[in-house]
RNA sequence: GGGUGCUUAGCUCAGUGGUAGAGCGCCUCGUUUACACCGAGGAUGUCGGGGGUUCGAACCCCUCAGCGCCCA
């Protein structure tokens, strides 16, 4: 290998300086691009598209983390991976920005027209759009930038085409009038999942209607839209009512008569058990008057103000409605009982909270059925696999009872519905190579953002186009996303995707991650003001520093915690991975040449190795299994407890004493960090490629080989030795420790019984480790650990109050485990139903316990008296 | 109202039948030639309550309590 790119290491670790070069130097290597003519096998993730008005947040952060740990993993393993950028065009979001900053100079959307305002659109989009781009850079994100896409683009509107076509064609679009959630501040329908339902404080009023011959007292929230009843309902088997069904009632305030109708939607426990049905304003009530065949007169305009009701109340806010028509019955007498505040789930429109208006109106509709069917279908069948499964009936409870979507906006940014209608009122749907009728005119709604974020894994690729991109990165692989979109977005890329390429699924795994959460797991939100920025935090502990806390958190399927010292820790994780290259480098570690003979390496060498190709296989099958936080702990604990603490510890000795033995432990120490390097470069791509650039001198690590396990370089009986190595050397620290001798300072200390302990190669690592020196003078104490005596010269000075402290801690603690094990195997039910290898390991356990009981006792025993 | 999940060390969380774990925090000591963004040592939990199954339960079953989420 060229040392040409070996270098230095600045002494501390500074992200800032590394992290737009390294970057920049992917871009011009260009390692990031695919290409469709490739003989690997492809492997392809399509980015959610983040929204073009938004910057990037803690939950993208998360996102994009693990997708670039999925691809940067899956390019190493020699797979064509393709990780698709880009963005939607949100609708709603984007047109709001825009009105805004017209708003600035008194104008509205309406003051430009249609297709100035739509222009102004675009002009925002490129100079203040997509800010999440560059953001994206900063994380450090994999992806083929000559593949960006946006929902509005070209070749992506081509595919909306193409697909409102087939729908129509196949009868799964139409047209309806029906009730949808209406938004009296966007001036748009709504689909269902646009809506949010939260807790408001209403009132809840019981209003008698009627005069002396027929009345009735109905229960309602929503006293203003009485305006627009039709009919009274109640349940069909209410005693109360049953001699009241089928006449006619007078409607107060409008003086109309309307029937009362006997329905099973009405809950009898509800109120009084009657309802006042609202045809044009409530989605029941709707339900009831088209059984019932009962008018549905509409009493409010689009901005939800009272119109056409014949009464005073026309011209005012609906809300400011209720209290004046409660007021106005008060007065005749008609209330009955009024419950103030009540509390009660209302719909809010998701974008600006107003809320939701149900009305009575003319909209494109999606007949979900067939297509929800078949997508519901492709998880049961395991075409495509939900990770974590437990989240699968979700999928299922939502996909099976889903309600046909709305997907026309009343919006002028968006994809124009291809509809166009004929002085005659033809009707004619345009696929993209079609053109309208001379004179027709184009339906002026937009169509719902998720229709064209819907297709999005494969009208990226080019689809309907049969394009080499298409050919060879679809269907894709794996979709990672956070839970809370999964009706929002995976559906429909499910039902559309399903329908669109003839039942091929659009990705065969969803892999859904949860939300990140404040330190005390509470719900992020600007009302509560615990949001955090993750440039922030990238600028003060580095993007490596952010991916590892959030890969580290990713338990599938749930939400994470996520504290600004979690940040810091990575960091503290990412410094310490530097120091101890650094001292590998220091000490002449290399990857020159082949790895030593295996079987000829000491105990400590061999260990090394085999905890090495352990992690490896481990943390790759956690990462196939999407296992994120698990993959990074075992990352995390063999770096730093393993390779760290433990190995370069031992091994000082070695690289002291030069000779054979420091050649040895140079290579594998390189081979170890070099594995190492490659193990973390998909979580923290930075710190991993200067690292392993300076060390090896290679080009990069981008494309570098992934390491795999390779179960001939293991050795179980390596694990047993540095085990009791690790013991021997902790019980001489504690003792060090507990006799108040510094750290520091060197101690005289001989050992025996070594060879019994198969521990006599190590005696240099061990006084390396525990600061020994052979003893000059006579021993003053000893502590025995296992089979091992170690000898002190402590001149004379033996705190013996501390060692018998000690010694009697240690006692206690044997004589309880050994209890324990004794109970256990005097229980004859143990003994006969336990398996043997449980049995064995009591047995051992009782035995080593005794054997400890003795020699403290006999250690305690020979301590002078004080 | 219908589902569904959670309750383990001060905090955030792992841990699906065999002696309770991690990170952070806490206490003591420490400038040993990789690292004080560090090292060494230490303390801390009747695993929400109750009952059951089992030789054995944080883990399986029942029940109660509290918290959360989704849908209506």
């Amino acid at each position: 290998m060229s040392d040409g790119n070996k270098r230095d290491l600045a002494a501390t670790f500074t992200p800032a300086d590394i992290e737009a070069p390294l970057y920049q130097k992917w871009l011009d290597a260009g390692y990031f691009k695919v290409n469709p003519a490739s003989e690997k096998p492809p492997f392809t993730i399509v980015i959610p598209p983040p929204n073009v008005t938004g910057s990037l947040h803690i939950g993208h952060a998360l996102d994009h983390t693990l997708q670039d740990i999925l691809i940067r993993m899956k390019r190493m393993k020699g797979f064509e991976a393709l990780w698709l950028p880009g963005m939607d065009h949100a609708g709603i979001a984007t047109q709001n920005v825009v009105e805004k900053q017209l708003a600035v100079d008194g104008l509205s959307r309406h003051d430009l027209g249609r297709e100035k305002f739509v222009e102004k659109v675009w002009q925002w989009k490129s100079e203040s759009g997509g800010a999440i781009l560059a953001q994206m850079k900063r994380l450090g994100d994999s992806v083929d930038w000559s593949r960006e896409r946006f929902t509005m683009d070209e070749g992506l509107s081509k595919a909306v085409l193409e697909i409102f076509k087939r729908l129509y064609d196949a009868e799964l679009i139409y047209r309806a009038e029906r009730i949808i959630n209406w938004c009296p501040r966007c001036l748009t329908a709504l689909s269902d999942i646009e809506v949010e339902h939260s807790d408001d404080s209403g009132e809840f009023v019981q209003v008698r209607y009627g005069d002396d011959a027929v009345s009735i007292v109905v229960a309602t929230t929503r006293a203003e839209t009485m305006m627009g009843d039709g009919a009274v309902a109640v349940h069909p088997d209410d005693p109360r009512y049953k001699d009241l069904v089928g006449k006619m009632v007078l409607l107060p305030l409008v003086n109309r008569m309307i029937p009362i109708i006997a329905d099973e939607l009405v809950d009898p426990e509800f109120g009084t058990g009657a309802v006042k049905v609202t045809g044009a304003h409530d989605p029941n009530d709707f339900e009831m008057a088209m059984r019932h065949g009962i008018e549905m007169p509409i009493i409010m305009n689009e901005h939800g103000v009272m119109a056409n009701s014949g009464t005073r109340f026309d011209g005012m806010d609906r809300f400011e409605a209720r209290k004046e028509v409660v007021e106005e019955l008060r007065k005749m007498g008609r209330i009955v009982s009024e419950k103030r505040p009540y509390i009660h789930a209302v719909g809010h429109c998701q974008r600006c909270d107003t809320t939701v208006e149900p009305r009575l109106s003319k909209q494109w509709f999606v007949k979900v059925a067939p297509l929800a069917k078949a997508a519901g279908d492709a998880v049961r069948d395991g075409r495509i696999k939900i990770e974590p499964e437990e989240l699968a009936p979700r999928y299922f409870d939502w996909i099976d009872n889903m309600h046909d979507w709305c997907i026309s906006r009343q919006l002028w940014w968006g994809h124009q519905i291809p509809v166009y209608y004929g002085p005659n009122g033809e009707v004619v749907v345009c696929g993209p190579d079609d053109k309208p009728p001379a004179g027709y005119v184009q339906d002026p709604d937009v169509l719902d953002t998720w229709f064209s974020s819907g297709l999005w894994p494969f009208s990226t690729l080019g689809w309907p186009d049969k394009t080499p991109d298409l050919e060879k990165f679809y269907p894709t692989s794996v979709l990672v996303t956070g839970y809370d979109i999964l009706f929002f977005w995976v559906a429909r890329m499910v039902l559309l995707g399903l329908f669109a390429t003839e039942g091929v699924a659009p990705f065969h795994t969803i892999a859904l991650h949860g939300l990140v959460r404040d330190r005390f797991g509470k719900k992020m939100s600007k009302s509560r003001g615990n949001t955090v920025d993750p440039i922030e935090f990238m600028d003060k502990y580095g993007s490596d520093a952010l991916r590892f806390t959030l890969a580290n958190g990713a338990n599938p399927g749930t939400d994470q915690a996520l504290a600004e010292d979690w940040i810091a820790g990575s960091r503290n994780f990412a410094t310490k991975l530097w120091n101890a290259s650094r001292f590998a480098i220091m000490n002449g570690a290399n990857v020159d040449g082949k790895l030593p003979e295996f079987e000829k390496l000491d105990g400590i060498n061999k260990w090394i190795l085999t905890r090495l190709d352990e992690t490896i296989e481990a943390v790759d099958s956690n990462f196939e299994k999407f296992e994120f936080a698990k993959a990074c702990e075992l990352i995390y604990h063999f770096a730093w407890d393993d390779l760290c603490d433990w190995y370069l510890e031992l091994s000082k000795a070695s690289f002291a004493n030069g000779g054979e033995g420091a050649e040895v432990s140079k290579r594998v120490l390189g081979h170890v960090l070099d594995q190492l390097l490659r193990l973390m470069h998909p979580v923290m791509p930075f710190i991993t490629e200067e690292l392993w650039c300076s060390f090896t001198g290679g080009e990069t690590l981008v494309n570098a080989t992934w390491p795999k396990a390779n179960p001939e370089l293991r050795d179980e009986n390596s694990k047993a030795i540095v085990a009791k190595l690790q013991d021997l050397v902790t019980e001489i620290r504690r003792f060090r420790n507990d006799q108040g001798i510094k750290t520091s300072a060197k101690v005289g200390a001989n050992f025996i019984g070594l060879e019994s302990a198969g521990l006599e190669n190590y005696v240099a690592a061990v006084r390396q480790v525990c600061r020994i020196e052979p003893i000059t003078g006579t021993a003053s104490a000893k502590i025995e650990v296992g089979k091992v005596i170690i000898e002190f010269d402590l001149t004379g000075a033996i705190d013996v109050v501390a060692e018998r402290a000690r010694l009697t801690k240690d006692l206690a603690t044997a004589e309880k485990d050994r209890q324990t094990a004794k109970v256990k195997l005097d229980n004859e039910g143990f003994m006969a139903k336990a398996p043997m290898e449980v049995v064995q390991e009591i047995r051992a356990r009782l035995a080593e316990t005794t054997a400890d009981i003795e020699s403290i006792t006999a250690q305690l025993a020979a301590l002078p008296v004080k």
